[in-house]
RNA sequence: CGGGAGGUAGCGCAGUUUGGUCAGCGCGCAACGUUCGGGACGUUGAAGCCGCGGGUUCGAAUCCCGCCCUCCCGACCA
């Protein structure tokens, strides 16, 4: 993609709304437009990342023979009255009728809505085990958005449900469930902690947080000097009696096992194979996905901009050119990167080349070309690595397999 | 919902104390020329209900009253 038709069009002053480096790295790289107070719009850049964690989480829920559907987002309140939740999360709805009069509220949580699907469905124990997932946007009346796009009255999760026939049917999906997501953050490049934590307001006997250390964010976690393990809360680390220090993380997901909660709340019952009705033994499991775009922005950034993971930046390869009478030599680079499956950003804007340069720290793709006066004169590409800065220089052939190298390993 | 800070051109800001001389600066944008491996230079130009509504005054970005919006800390957080 040339970048002079591309819809990125980055600020050179840090945007005032800002305080958190995430925030303020998302807005200056055209990555969000702010709407309002914690709501966003993603622009294409989001977008592209976006598609790229979904695509990730897809691929690990699938294999866990999960089947994704989509819900709907507009839920009438009648169905929360079953489980009394419409009182328990009565700050956090929106809610609003229509020209009817019929009550409905944006949904904020979808344990309800697929607990009716499943009850009109999942009639006999032949039909369970089953997974059922979704990646939609969830709607949250927040007292206060924090932090752009860590905590917003709309945001993206990824929800999915399980229902057993019996706890050791939970048990085997909650432990599948859990591999899967370690997979997902270690594939969005994020260092995570695993932590045992409430189930609250959701209900259910054991749950999982998955958060990421960062220094921000506001799940105070407390870590044990000496092994590095993370506490929900403890007086001093249980294996090493050492003092614990408080630090703060952000919850990217949460894993719980519910139980018979919904299921008995609203009749969700099947026959079992001595024809006994029983309830459906459920879990659910969840993933911020707009919040691990934020997450990454967080942690994973320099004062130039933010450091993409591979596996989730915008695009493969940014493409510096430095002179007019480059640009068809590089645009025959991008056609070969393109043609082994790497997409990429050339830059032939008429700017300097220091605009260039920070245009593409602050995108962050992974691995930046450089053609300028060194290709000229040796047919030599620069490459200059995100992360670390480093830099070297390659014939167009050793580029190409260079650039599929890094991406093989 | 409590406490703090703020709202002036697309973005970042000065001006408000002491009302007039106030519609300003930088960046960006448009045009032309020179540049072209590290946020270039020159010339010209377009762009503003000074958050909104009342009030005081001969006169309000500036003073008074009310409201709205944003950020930060706290409460809340499925």
């Amino acid at each position: 993609m040339k970048f002079s038709e591309s819809f990125i069009f980055t600020a050179r002053q840090d945007p005032k709304v800002a305080e958190c480096r995430s925030h303020k790295l998302l807005l200056k790289g055209c990555f969000l437009f702010m709407v309002s107070s914690g709501i966003y719009s993603y622009l294409p850049l989001a977008w592209r990342v976006l598609d790229k964690i979904n695509s990730i989480i897809r691929r690990n829920m699938n294999s866990c023979g999960a089947q994704e559907l989509l819900m709907s987002a507009l839920q009438p309140i009648e169905m929360w009255r079953k489980t009394g939740r419409d009182k328990d999360l009565a700050e956090v709805m929106f809610r609003f009728s229509d020209r009817k009069e019929r009550e409905l509220c944006l949904g904020p949580t979808h344990e309800e809505e697929i607990t009716e699907i499943a009850r009109r469905y999942l009639v006999s124990y032949k039909q369970l085990p089953c997974v059922l997932y979704q990646i939609q946007t969830k709607f949250r009346d927040e007292p206060r958005p924090r932090f752009g796009l860590m905590r917003s009255c709309e945001f993206i999760m990824k929800d999915a449900y399980s229902f057993d026939a019996d706890e050791e049917g939970l048990d085997k999906n909650y432990e599948k469930m859990l591999y899967a997501y370690k997979k997902i953050f270690a594939e969005c490049g994020l260092d995570f902690v695993m932590v045992e934590a409430d189930s609250g307001a959701m209900g259910g006997s054991l749950s999982h947080e998955f958060m990421v250390p960062s220094g921000i964010g506001e799940d105070v976690l407390l870590k044990c000097g000496k092994c590095g393990k993370y506490y929900k809360d403890a007086g001093e680390c249980p294996r090493c009696r050492e003092k614990l220090t408080p630090e703060k993380n952000i919850e990217i997901g949460h894993i719980f096992k519910l139980g018979t909660k919904y299921s008995l709340a609203q009749q969700g019952l099947f026959l079992d194979e001595t024809g006994e009705r029983k309830p459906f033994i459920m879990g659910c499991y969840g993933i911020g996905v707009s919040r691990i775009l934020s997450a990454i922005a967080e942690v994973s950034s320099d004062e130039k901009g933010i450091i993409w993971p591979r596996k989730v930046s915008p695009f493969d390869v940014s493409l510096i050119v430095l002179g007019e009478d480059l640009k068809e030599d590089a645009f025959r680079v991008e056609e070969e990167l393109n043609s082994r499956g790497y997409s990429v950003l050339v830059d032939e804007r008429n700017e300097a080349a220091g605009v260039k340069f920070n245009d593409a720290y602050l995108i962050g793709n992974p691995y930046i070309l450089i053609m300028g006066k060194k290709y000229k004169e040796s047919g030599k590409i620069d490459v200059e690595i995100r992360k670390d800065r480093k830099k070297l220089s390659f014939s167009k052939e050793e580029v190409i397999s260079f650039i599929e190298d890094e991406y093989a390993g």
